[in-house]
DNA sequence: CGGTACATTGAGAGATATCAACAGGCGTGG
DNA sequence: CCACGCCTGTTGATATCTCTCAATGTACCG
């Protein structure tokens, strides 16, 4: 949780219509003129490995879309349990809440990329425009969706079947900006896996090794391999 | 699960202006030429206890605007276990969904009134209200930010903490609608409870009995009183 | 090469689930 | 009006999954 000294990118940033993860986020609503008075509110941000882009209870100032890298989001209880809400990848975008507040915190996985926009800018640049408002309202309602999920995952699931949904949901989450591969990378750890699916680390570990003997998964330095996908998918629709 | 005879109410409806939740619902970002404009769209539609309202993987047809009574939001698993996502109450709007299909099933607890807006032609409604876009992006995103703590709670609470919790929670909701309580109407049966709480019927019936051992809670037939709210308070908060 | 952080493994404890019995309320029907 | 059955909720005994605590292993980095 360190304070990050703000690294603003010289002022010649990318043009948006060449933003690599357009068609990903919010903008894909916009036309080339909306973009083009975008540009004027974003600012390029760089975050270097769990650096803290924004905390639980702090005033919001800004909307986040993130460039390039891993977040994960989170909140913590007053003894300092965690549960993370949420891991964020390019394209995703952050900082919708309905209080002054932020309700959970966000912190890079490695390196991290942000555009970045003040708050009450953008705020009046998205007031009127309703097709714009429509798209954040599916992206919201996607989420809310995904959450939904993610409540049946930690009240009703066992230790394996969690672990397997995940796996298989990160893939898929990855295959979309990517491609499919057979080779999950996991660029978080295994504690952001256990707070991730509401069990211990050892819980975690455990249940990577009895895939591995079970010759389901192959575990490797910073990624799973999923030998036996069919297996894997059972266990998470099961 | 019962199939509803639906029971449309003659046409003389209640007019929008009069309706009992609107400054809780929706409706509130509207102005009386556009209730006027909605009151066309809408139909009053009662179920009675148990039944269905919608169900999971169902096309959606519909908007809905609860008006009275209480409702289970529920998904279930291929092999029958449930994770109860909310509860809905009056000025609760359902049905938003960012694919063809409802994610999950919503039905009655007790005598139900809706107020139903086919789906195509409150999507042509709202097309260019911002204001009313934005009302439902607030409502998009607070329930998002509950769904969030929600999964703090199944996650990492203990059966103590998410039954006080639940306690806590749904006296709040209730207060807001009708005032504050210290006793709280408990309209849900025990196993609905368990579900949403991510635990068994009999571990949530053993952590009353416990509270009210404790003197902190009065079981009472239908409702749960709090003789020590600071407790529960303190429980919740943990 | 040593140190540190992260991951795995093991043994044992504990919380919650499971299985089973029982109690109470309510509606039905005799 | 009472008896019966059913449904919901409570309680008890036991099982089991996951957690906790502790030790060991491993990779990365100076």
């Amino acid at each position: 949780m360190k304070i990050s000294l703000v690294a603003v990118e010289p002022n010649e940033q990318q043009p948006c219509v060449d933003c690599s993860v357009r068609q990903f986020s919010l903008c894909a609503a916009l036309d080339r003129a909306e973009l083009r008075e975008l540009e004027h509110l974003g600012r390029h941000v760089h975050f270097a490995t769990c650096e803290t882009v924004f905390a639980q209870e702090e005033m919001t100032t800004s909307f986040y879309n993130l460039l390039e890298g891993v977040m994960r989001l989170y909140k913590l209880l007053p003894d300092g349990r965690r549960q993370i809400v949420g891991f964020a990848l390019p394209g995703d975008f952050l900082g919708m809440t309905a209080s002054a507040r932020h309700s959970f915190s966000a912190d890079a996985i490695g390196p991290v990329t942000i555009c970045r926009f003040s708050r009450a800018a953008f705020a009046r640049f998205i007031e009127d425009k309703a097709h714009l408002l429509r798209r954040i309202n599916e992206l919201a309602v996607r989420e809310l969706s995904q959450a939904q999920d993610h409540m049946v995952l930690l009240g009703r699931r066992s230790a394996e079947e969690k672990v397997a949904t995940f796996l298989i949901g990160w893939r898929d989450r990855l295959g979309r900006l990517s491609g499919p591969a057979k080779t999950v990378p996991l660029p978080m750890s295994r504690q952001d896996i256990a707070d991730y699916l509401g069990l211990t680390i050892e819980t975690v570990s455990r249940t990577f090794t009895k895939l591995e003997r079970d010759r389901v998964i192959d575990i490797l330095p910073g990624s799973i391999s999923l030998l036996d996908p069919a297996r894997v998918e059972a266990l998470a629709a099961a």
